[in-house]
DNA sequence: GCCAACGTTGGC
DNA sequence: GCCAACGTTGGC
């Protein structure tokens, strides 16, 4: 079992939408690094959910349902996405400002390398990052 | 809206 | 194969 973190724009998809449509393919990855990682996931891997600009904050968790296949949005057999459903909303969102402040969170991809948009997470981070949710 | 970070592209 | 120019992302 892995653990990673996605972000979204909440004006392109938000967490909300994703919850009323229940799964989703994780598409528009156009980053090599980011892609490598769509890769590596596996069924029932699970999937921390970012607001990336609005919000800036962890807002739920997902779940791998369907490993990586050919982006279905482009021909380029470069890119992959991955199906992922909502599993369930952190009781309150933790924001990126509490993650930099986090002694066991500072040196996360999110805010290591703030450009990369899909991001492998250590068991350890994944867990402190729903402790902060309460 | 600006700018830093950083990945990609293309000329040499 | 190097590196400058350019484009994109995302925090502020």
């Amino acid at each position: 079992m892995n653990y990673w973190l996605v972000k979204s724009e909440p004006f392109k998809y938000s967490w909300e939408k994703f919850n009323k449509e229940g799964r989703t393919f994780w598409d528009g990855v156009r980053n090599y690094q980011a892609r490598n990682n769509l890769r590596d996931m596996k069924e029932g891997d699970l999937v921390l959910f970012y607001h990336s600009n609005e919000g800036k904050a962890v807002v739920g968790i997902a779940k791998v349902v369907k490993e990586s296949y050919q982006d279905p949005t482009t021909d380029d057999k470069n890119w992959v996405v991955v199906d992922l459903s909502p599993v369930e909303s952190l009781k309150r969102p933790v924001t990126l400002e509490e993650i930099k402040a986090d002694e066991r969170l500072k040196d996360i991809s999110l805010v290591r390398q703030g450009r990369l948009s899909v991001m492998p997470l250590k068991a350890n981070e994944f867990d402190r990052i729903i402790e902060l949710a309460g």
